[in-house]
RNA sequence: GGGCCAAUAGAUCAGCUCGGAAGAUCGCCUGCUUUGCAAGCAGGAGGGCGCGGGUUCAAAUCCCGCUUGGUCCA
């Protein structure tokens, strides 16, 4: 067996005793011997009811007590980093505090915030969302309390393993007052994000309080390699910690505080501890994965407890509802803080994902209650800890009225469906199978809600989230990689950070591949921000695109015969540029607007900006009127006219974050120690790589274009600015004068002069259709006259000529009595419609195939009507005048 | 990022399986009945079947592409 990982100092100068659990076989430390490791399922819990700390905390004492602790012991306590990763592409939700830190803290490109540093990271997981309310301890919202300390090799180490370990069994012991020997640390093994290491897990009285992590490597194909970077990450958990100091039955009565307590009483819950108690504990020695899972924890508790299964849901089924709801309002309430937008994709669907979700427990409870006053309690009971929330507070609620309204719809959508399709069963027949799974996956019908819209049997399937789950299964992408960065030529220096007006410059060639020439250093923008890289010249010759991989800019120049070493002389199409800074400054203004007209919850979801128009993504929860255009256009150029002097500063992370917050990542991800941020100060700060206009009066005009929404929660507005927006007004004017010089109206009454030949024309085409059919009628005197009498029926055949209407014709003759039509036309396809009386006693199909037997191309219709065409028109004349024998032919049959 | 469902009259939908002259209900308009209202009776207007291709003598209907909306999953 390999050495251990922990044998480490602080245990062993304390007498901690390194023994094996019988059960399952790992090694542990503890002051105490034990039977077994104390994880269930080798052991259950013990501090229900009996709480191993000194007093009861409530969530903001827990976390208050554990923050403190850490900084007297000379950690620096930072801030939460927001509930969405956007400094991350990999992933959505910020999962785990060291997610804070990855991938730039932890490959050593910037420094921590603080080394040591202690945090509660509010955190969302979606993994377990099932179990939420069913277990008492799985939450989609919680907060990691974590101590970090970043190793690096060029430096002392600051603490690392045993450090760690005595921290954490101080933190318990000396600040909660725990009893030292009931502490257990089991070894473990970590791997998680390509990196690995050895890990601790802190046990207390059956229950998982803490993970000390030591992040020592990295997983590589080639194997397991040591990093520069040695990671000591933590993460005790709040809920936990607080749920334990309180003995309760169940982590939800711990940490929810008044709003649980006032959401049983409004749903006139009776709390029976006993139940309850009973139900953590063994819920608590089940990894609950599966429904079945689930089943089994109420089934053993129900068997524990003497009761049967049917008795315990009645009692814990609306406790459950009651702690989803508080589980989901509260994880809502953080998120839509954080500015996720609800929507059908991307992170704004677990938004709505949550809402949903609570919506159907408070309308299982029979609860009247709007999702929103929950969520505003969660406002008010985390506003001491997020400030924010606070001024945020109508934002999210709104968002949440929204999105509750939102699913009203899809529920009177989904009614009406059910309804409907109930209405077309055979008596007896239910709905189930794939039906069901339909009006789920497509129609957002859970079985619950359908069993409740429909009069008939619903046959819900046990497996049936599994075989919902296996429809989605069956593709599996393959993602392409990105571009290739060439690291193998050196930087380019950029000349366009200098001096944005400067347009001649010397340099040297490095590089030369293709069309593409690399200098030593340039005054071309490369393509960057989405926005369009600068036109000009070079030595004369024309170049045509300008792109930067990594640190090098490649600029296309077809036909040059440049080699490395030659000086060549650059020169900018400056006008080109002014107007792509135009574009670039005014998205930021147009950007800082929205987000102070609508809220906190706009933020920008992407960008272009060429020389011809702009647009700018935000994200909203539904398309800008015009009249809300109107406000961000004039607002905009408000702002352009106060001429406001744009700062632009390149200064460390870490200071750029404490002066503007992570408001400053509007374009996404950003790596270096060094930020460079665009500031148009009292509207917008963002970190951007884009050139930008000095004073906002350069901007000239900005138009707003129009918005559309391009998908879910996400808006497009598309607008131009200075030059561009000056050729776009000359363009309306114009067409406004072209239209009323066409209409020959003054152009003030344009707009009324096109509504009233819009409606003179269609009275035409009206009229023009009852003329049609009005001599259609009359024709019908003429032919009915040539009408030939064939065993009692009037057969009429005629050939329409120009301008008469074949449909008409056939319609007007046969619908007098007595009547068999047969009328045809032979341009510009040959067309034959047979069409007879209701008294009349033949099938104009059979006549029909006759007649294009002779003339080719097939028909068919009803029996009172058919229709064919295609064939020879020459041969029409003939098959016509042969009606009155085939008509015969056809009877004697 | 991916799967599924949908788009037909002002609104809600049928028609699509299996191609053959575009329907229902509500709403709207006119008239009658009623002191008035709700309603009832009689009549009427209202439709480029989301867009673009293709197959066919013929497409709302079948095939392909797109747009828009909904929904589920990651």
């Amino acid at each position: 067996m390999k050495e251990s990982d922990f044998d480490l100092e602080f245990f062993n100068d304390n007498g901690f005793i390194r023994q094996s659990c019988p059960s399952c076989g790992r090694a542990f430390w503890s002051l105490e011997e034990w039977d077994n490791c104390g994880e269930p399922p080798c052991d259950e819990y013990s501090f229900i009811g009996d709480p191993p700390m000194d007093s009861p905390m409530d969530l903001h004492q827990t976390r208050e007590a554990f923050l403190s602790f850490f900084e007297e012991n000379d950690h620096e306590r930072i801030a939460r980093y927001p509930i969405v990763a956007r400094w991350r592409n990999d992933v959505f939700f910020t999962q785990a505090s060291i997610y804070d830190f990855q991938p730039y803290v932890i490959d050593g490109t910037i420094d921590p915030p603080a080394n040591p540093l202690t945090i509660s990271q509010t955190c969302v997981r979606f993994n377990d969302i099932d179990n939420v309310g069913k277990t008492g301890r799985h939450f989609t919202f919680f907060e990691m309390l974590a101590h970090h300390v970043f190793n690096h090799r060029d430096h002392e180490e600051i603490y690392f393993k045993s450090k760690t370990a005595e921290l954490c069994h101080r933190f318990f012991t000396e600040r909660l007052g725990t009893d030292p020997g009931k502490l257990r640390f089991i070894e473990e093994w970590w791997e998680g994000g390509g990196n690995s290491g050895p890990c601790l897990e802190v046990i207390l009285d059956g229950v998982e309080v803490a993970t000390l992590v030591f992040m020592m490597y990295r997983e590589t194909p080639q194997g397991r390699e040591m990093m520069d970077m040695q990671v000591v990450d933590t993460g005790y958990g709040l809920e936990r910690i607080c749920w334990v100091s309180q003995g309760s039955s169940s982590a939800y009565e711990a940490v929810f505080g008044s709003v649980v307590e006032d959401l049983k009483s409004m749903a006139g819950i009776e709390y029976d501890p006993r139940v309850m108690k009973e139900y953590a504990k063994v819920a608590g020695m089940t990894n609950a994965r599966t429904a079945a899972d689930i089943r089994h924890i109420r089934e053993e508790t129900a068997a524990r407890l003497g009761m049967s299964y049917e008795e315990l849901m009645a009692t814990v089924g609306p406790l459950e509802d009651v702690y989803v709801i508080c589980d989901h309002s509260r994880a809502l309430a953080i998120m839509l803080n954080d500015a996720v937008v609800p929507s059908n994709v991307q992170e704004g669907y677990f938004a709505r994902l949550l809402v949903r979700r609570a919506l159907r427990s408070i309308r299982k409870l029979g609860l009247e209650v709007r999702l929103s006053d929950v969520v505003a309690k969660q406002v008010d009971y985390f506003t001491k800890v997020i400030p924010e929330l606070n001024e945020n507070r109508e934002d999210i609620l709104h968002l949440v009225d929204v999105e509750e309204e939102r699913y009203h719809d899809t529920l009177t959508r989904g009614k009406q469906l059910v309804e409907r399709l109930t209405k077309d069963l055979t008596p007896g027949e239910g709905i189930g199978g794939e039906r069901l799974i339909e009006l789920y996956d497509s129609h957002g019908l859970n079985p619950e809600i359908v069993e409740e819209f429909a009069d008939v049997p619903v046959h819900i399937p046990d497996d049936f989230y599994i075989q919902v789950t296996s429809r989605h299964e069956a593709i599996e992408e393959a993602t392409g990689n990105g571009p290739e960065i060439r690291k193998d030529l050196p930087g380019t220096y950029p000349l366009y950070y200098e001096d944005v007006k400067e347009s001649e410059f010397q340099a040297t060639v490095i590089a030369v591949s293709g069309d593409d020439v690399v200098l030593d250093k340039t005054a071309f923008f490369p393509e960057g921000g989405g926005q369009e890289w600068d036109l000009g010249e070079i030595d004369g010759l024309n170049v045509k695109g300008v792109v930067k991989s990594g640190r090098t800019v490649f600029h296309t120049v077809p036909g040059h015969r440049f080699q490395e070493g030659d000086v060549v002389t650059g020169s900018i199409d400056l006008e080109r540029r002014r107007q792509l800074m135009s574009h670039h400054t005014a998205a930021h203004i147009i950007n800082g607007v929205c987000q102070s007209m609508f809220g906190n919850h706009v933020w920008q979801a992407g960008a272009n900006k060429n020389v011809n128009s702009a647009r700018l993504d935000v994200t909203h929860y539904e398309n800008f009127s015009h009249e809300q255009l109107s406000m961000i256009e004039e607002e905009a150029n408000r702002t352009v006219m106060e001429d406001i002097a744009t700062v632009i500063e390149t200064i460390p992370r870490d200071e750029a974050e404490g002066r503007y917050g992570f408001r400053l990542y509007q374009g996404g991800a950003v790596p270096g120690k060094m930020i460079r941020v665009v500031s148009v100060p009292g509207v917008d700060s963002e970190a951007c790589g884009g050139l930008h206009v000095d004073r906002t009066g350069k901007i000239g005009p900005i138009r707003i274009i129009r918005s559309k929404r391009i998908q879910d929660g996400v808006v497009r507005v598309e607008y131009v600015s200075g030059m561009a927006a000056v050729k776009a007004m000359q363009e309306d004017r114009d067409a406004v004068a072209a239209i009323s010089e066409e209409l020959n109206v003054p152009r003030q009454d344009a707009i009324r002069a096109v509504e009233r030949t819009r409606v003179e024309l269609r009275n035409s085409q009206k009229a023009l259709e009852a003329l049609k059919c009005e001599m259609s009628q009359n024709a019908t005197g003429d032919l009915m006259s040539k009408a030939v009498d064939v065993e009692g029926m009037k057969v009429v055949c005629h050939i329409t000529e120009e301008g008469e209407d074949i449909d008409e014709i056939s319609k007007a003759l046969s619908s007098q009595p007595g009547v068999v039509a047969v009328v045809a036309r032979a341009h510009p396809k040959p067309r034959v419609l047979v069409s007879r009386s209701k008294d009349v006693d033949i099938d104009c199909r059979e006549l029909l195939k006759e007649i294009m037997a002779v003339v080719g191309g097939g028909g068919g219709g009803k029996p009172d009507f058919a229709q064919g065409g295609g064939g020879n028109p020459s041969k029409l004349r003939t098959v016509l005048d042969s009606v009155p024998f085939l008509l015969r032919q056809l009877r004697s049959r």
